[in-house]
DNA sequence: GATGAATGAGACTTCATTCAT
DNA sequence: TATGAATGAAGTCTCATTCAT
């Protein structure tokens, strides 16, 4: 299995930091070859095309986020507590990665149709995960049981995304973890006083 | 003035529909003119380049966007109400011009940082537009006072936009403006039973 | 006779401006007909095509250098001095049109092959000038009878002519009809000591 | 270093025919890369860009022209000598590469000023080549003191110039090492009979 | 005579991918 | 396994010239 071998991650690793630095369009395969210390034709010993080495980048990062979520999540009791931790750590883990922040919010979704049809791919087990805690929260009668899960699942990933690309954009110059708790409580409470 | 004469709005819509059709990266300028119906080079006495097509486009789109936003909500009393027919308007347009909305919501995604900083320019008087609403929901007391106007706003938008994004990746089979008071209503009261 | 019209001078000078303030190669035919404050097409009235303009130019600029030359050639008695007031007034008349001079000595000479040879004809008149002084210095026993005439015209031509590009490169800092005399003691005696 | 690979000497080469045989306007890149037998992308692995191709052209056979100056100077004794080898070897050098000939006198004067800036770079060496003959000469009392010694250069290299390209515009068709002899007596000597 | 909007051909350069070593 | 030199397709933009008004 390729995808084992040191020199696949050191590529996965090098295309990431090419991509932040260099922005899309400037991320050339001989450029992620040189920042991985190989020769460019070494990549193609590990990856079809360009094309996958960019879906294997998210498709790695994003296989540690949804572990990462679904252990947290288990740890709490309540809905609420779960879409908290669930908030907070995507916020943490991508503060912590500065030049994931950047590939994932911006300069990924510069890719093509194609592409960015198989990053979806990718996403939707996370998305399943929302959906998870919405079903769990309805259930247990935290959640009111008229919403409709896809419309909620679309503001609370919206919302978060809007978020951490609105952070992104503004050169992460704020603490992005510690907005947490207020998104989370906009995301159940909504703006209206009721 | 050559953003009235009517070759000038011949070439953005001409644009539009390339772009639809085939993909932001495979938009070239040539085909552009054939739609449009004239030359090459015809292009380049209304447009400095082919980016200042796109942005023109967005500029052209968004500037009737965000009048059309601004004239329904001065029609509405309640904040409540202004952010329903905000949401409703917003789903009509893209919903009666489905080429501009693959072409918003996925194509002009795809172009350089530089671009879409620029695009980003545009989008920023409609989210004053949406701060502006909920300025005027909480001085009416319709809204908590204590919520951060952005994180709302980031809330407002990224689920509308990812609304409109999951409608287009599916192919617009559903109907989109039908979803606007479920999304409103989640917008308004969250996920909690409170 | 087109050439006789207010409109065929002006175009002509515009060329000359333009061509100084711009280069050979940014000498577009639309900004020569706004410096002559007519339009685009206006310049096809008057002239056959771009090469024929700067033809024209040459010709034009030429035929007023020759007819000076001749006048002051005509007045003085030894070829000595005949070849002296050449130079003096090759010199002057360039001095006082410093755009004449960019343009001669260095935009002129991008133009293509056929151009320069075109360009070469109009210079041959010019040349003959050359021919007849050192002819006459022949004839009058003051000019070394075994000189070839083509190969010493090339050296009169050739000092004078790299002398002004010197001067031109050098963006015309220094005096060029001074240095004349000094041009025509080399033309005449040469290095040796004798 | 690129500049000693095959390859380089391979392009440069097939630049200076496709230039003679089509004009410094008309010699695409591909048209090099095809008389070079390369792909037209193998040109950029070794110039930057179609200018420095030609720089690089110029760079190379002046390097050669230089060089080959030096030496036959040195092996002689008198000003005189030196100079008479100087204007035979340049006559030589360019009557044996009878496309070097016609792209360094007709060709690359056609390119735009900032080449022809670096052209010039690389012709001062050329020049103070000149200069130190003529210094050499005045020390030695073979030439006039009082002679200007950027007026002689300009004298001897305008001379040679016009000579040589007059002689590539006739199309080459008489001996132009056989009039070394009479250039160098009239650039000794002189028009004047004294 | 005068205008100026429209035309459309043509070339430099990049970069993902291959394959001989 | 690993290398890296070589490949070659493909698109934006300019500008001389035309011609309907």
């Amino acid at each position: 299995m390729k995808r084992n071998k040191p020199k696949y991650k050191q590529i996965i690793d090098a295309a990431v930091i090419v991509i932040a630095e260099n922005g899309y369009h400037q991320a050339q395969v001989s450029k992620i070859a040189k920042q991985a210390g190989v020769a460019d034709g070494t990549i193609y010993l590990y990856f079809e095309n360009k094309e996958d080495i960019l879906i294997s980048v998210f498709h790695e990062k994003m296989g540690y986020f949804v572990e990462k979520m679904k252990e947290v999540i288990a740890e709490k009791e309540t809905a609420a507590e779960k879409l908290l931790v669930m908030i907070e750590n995507h916020f943490k883990i991508l503060s912590k990665d500065r030049n994931l922040a950047i590939v994932t919010q911006l300069e990924l979704r510069q890719s093509n149709k194609e592409l960015r049809m198989k990053i979806n791919e990718v996403l939707k087990e996370y998305l399943h995960v929302m959906d998870d805690i919405l079903h769990y929260g309805q259930e247990r009668d935290e959640f009111l049981k008229d919403i409709d899960i896809r419309l909620a699942r679309q503001m609370i990933f919206g919302t978060i995304d809007e978020t951490v690309t609105t952070w992104v954009i503004n050169e992460q110059k704020y603490d992005l973890v510690s907005l947490a708790p207020a998104v989370h409580k906009l995301l159940l409470r909504g703006c209206a006083l009721r």
